[in-house]
DNA sequence: AAATAACCGAGACGGTACGTCAAGTCTTGAG
DNA sequence: CTCAAGACTTGACGTACCGTCTCGGTTATTT
């Protein structure tokens, strides 16, 4: 320790990036594997054919580790959507949040629970990254609809961001009901569009 | 699948019930000390003053127990509602409802989590706890409004149940912030009422 | 209560004397099957097919328990000895005496260290029934040989006693070694007749 | 595969030898105190001041411990006897060697008969200590002796290692007695001498 | 014949120790 | 200064057995 100025000079061997990577798809493996409260440190380790230090070189523990490997999925997209068409839109959008849901959050709300009490930053990080996936996933279905001249009610992809991720979330975990095309539609018709079409 | 025989013999030593409920309410009580992920059998033993075969002998796991006391709360009872007057008796609810999950909930949700994936009856049976309180507090609100001639769309009790817990509980663990009245009035205001009220 | 002179009136159920062989046969069984140390009560009452109660109702622990399935054995009488031929009639002595020690002593002897320690009074128990059983095996092939004229040294009896066990055990339990014929014969030729005979 | 010669690359961090000895010595004090099967792996992790994986890192079970504190004993060496004299020689390595089983060997013994139905391996481990044990204590008396011209039978150190601590065990465990001065001139002049010398 | 008292199987009880597992830190030797 | 490997402390885990007790029920003697 004799010289605390240099930002980061990069003094002696610098961390191999390979590493960081492994590390984090290890993460999502095992994750999906054996869920978040299974998930061990020395799995993750072992399975990305590192040390165990070099994890917690980079993170302070299971859950930051975990949010980072949400934060370093591939950005989900949302599909296309019809322009002109607000149910087909919805339809559309909801089903495939539905899916991603079901797929991948499964561990991840676990790791939410779990570090949220212990660490109120990790669990503003964590709220962070599930926002901006929120946010990304319900700007697309009223992309083409404003212009198509469909009337609205005013902040309509907020509070179908408020809404539909909710119900979802909700029914899988809570209900334990899949979320299947009858639901969907039901959700689209029943609930969405009569909140969200001016009346 | 009902037995008209005895379904025990009885042979043995009967459990003590004192016991039973020892364990449950130490429970309880290490649960809001500690949350539920930090939850210890040994904790729990100690305070019912109880050894430890005697927890498992009842529960296999920790989430089996968590279960049993969350099970085994008085059960809650809504606020009464004022009739005729839907916009107060959905807010008084709410409100009551936000209390409620923001208060108790809290450790049961870790509890949810962790033993979903490794004993689906286990799943199964909080969910049958979460849903039988949705049910209860779900059907206070509307006893009065159908007397006083309020228009409803059909079903509206469902739709209530369906939305209004999954908003509350996103915006409780998802948003990570607080349900107060101003959030209230507007999930009565923007979403209940718009979708309940006959149009 | 009309006689308090009978020591034991006997007043209420008497002991069913069936469970009393059971439990000491069972303690035998699982005693040659598992040892001694992994001797537990639970699984003496199981194989015997009485209640735990019902073993502590007639010993105080388990030490107490071996010592009587020990007591219990059939009474081992040594076969007959050769009158007149000394050398013959050590060596069957000796053969049948490694054999007794090697078939079923082996559990014994964990028991007895277990035991003597913490219960000095069963410890003096254990010695009496050993010794009972090394008098009786020593007596006999001395029997003939006094009367064939054969010179023994005084007090020949005792010194075999306490030569020919120590030594066959020693063998068998810190050599690890079995005692076989060279050895016995070893035993009879180097040892005992030597010390035995008048010189 | 370069080098052949090293047996381990030894990597990752090394045990640490302070350790070994720590948790040794606990051994052999709790084992002192207590006896051998009150001794507790979680008293002797305690006493060495280090946790109990550490413990079982090194030794799988109880048996393997207290084997290895008995081979972790200073190397006990008889006393120096008297040239010439073989009577006060073999009286004065019988009266140590009593006074060493008398004061150490008691633990062992259970421990021998505990882990040896189990574990064939180490039973022969605690053989192979105890005899070397012996074996140094058999040497010496008859060293001096030989020199002296004193007549002895051939093999007459291997009678002795045979004979003497079987007797002397017998004696302290079978029979209950003490080896007091009396019966160590009994079992050096009635046993010893005569079949030691020369005839 | 009825009452009494000890017996019985089963098993719950508090307790203690077991042997395992994971978390997070520290230490080594190599790069 | 980083890396892989792995030893370290800590502490909870879930299990096994201990010896005691409590239950409902049985069996003999005593009244």
């Amino acid at each position: 320790m004799q010289d605390g100025r240099t930002p980061a000079p990069a003094r002696g061997r610098p961390r191999d990036t390979g590493r960081d990577i492994a590390i984090l798809e290890a993460t999502l493996l095992v994750l999906t594997e054996v869920g978040c409260d299974q998930l061990t440190i020395d799995a993750v380790a072992a399975r990305a054919g590192v040390g165990k230090p070099t994890v917690y070189r980079r993170y302070p523990g299971k859950a930051a580790l975990v949010a980072a490997a949400a934060e370093h999925r591939a950005p989900r997209t949302p599909p296309a959507t019809p322009s002109g068409d607000l149910r087909a839109a919805l339809l559309t959008t909801v089903q495939w949040l539905a899916g991603q849901i079901a797929e991948q959050e499964i561990g991840l709300l676990g790791a939410l629970f779990t570090g949220m009490r212990n660490d109120p930053g990790l669990a503003a990080e964590m709220r962070r990254i599930l926002r901006r996936d929120e946010a990304a996933m319900t700007e697309e279905p009223f992309r083409g609809v404003i212009e198509s001249g469909e009337r609205l009610v005013p902040g309509a992809a907020a509070l179908f961001a408020e809404i539909a991720p909710a119900v979802i979330v909700h029914r899988l975990n809570f209900a334990g009901l899949p979320c299947d095309r009858p639901f969907l539609e039901h959700l689209v018709d029943d609930v969405l569009l009569p909140l969200l079409r001016r009346r």
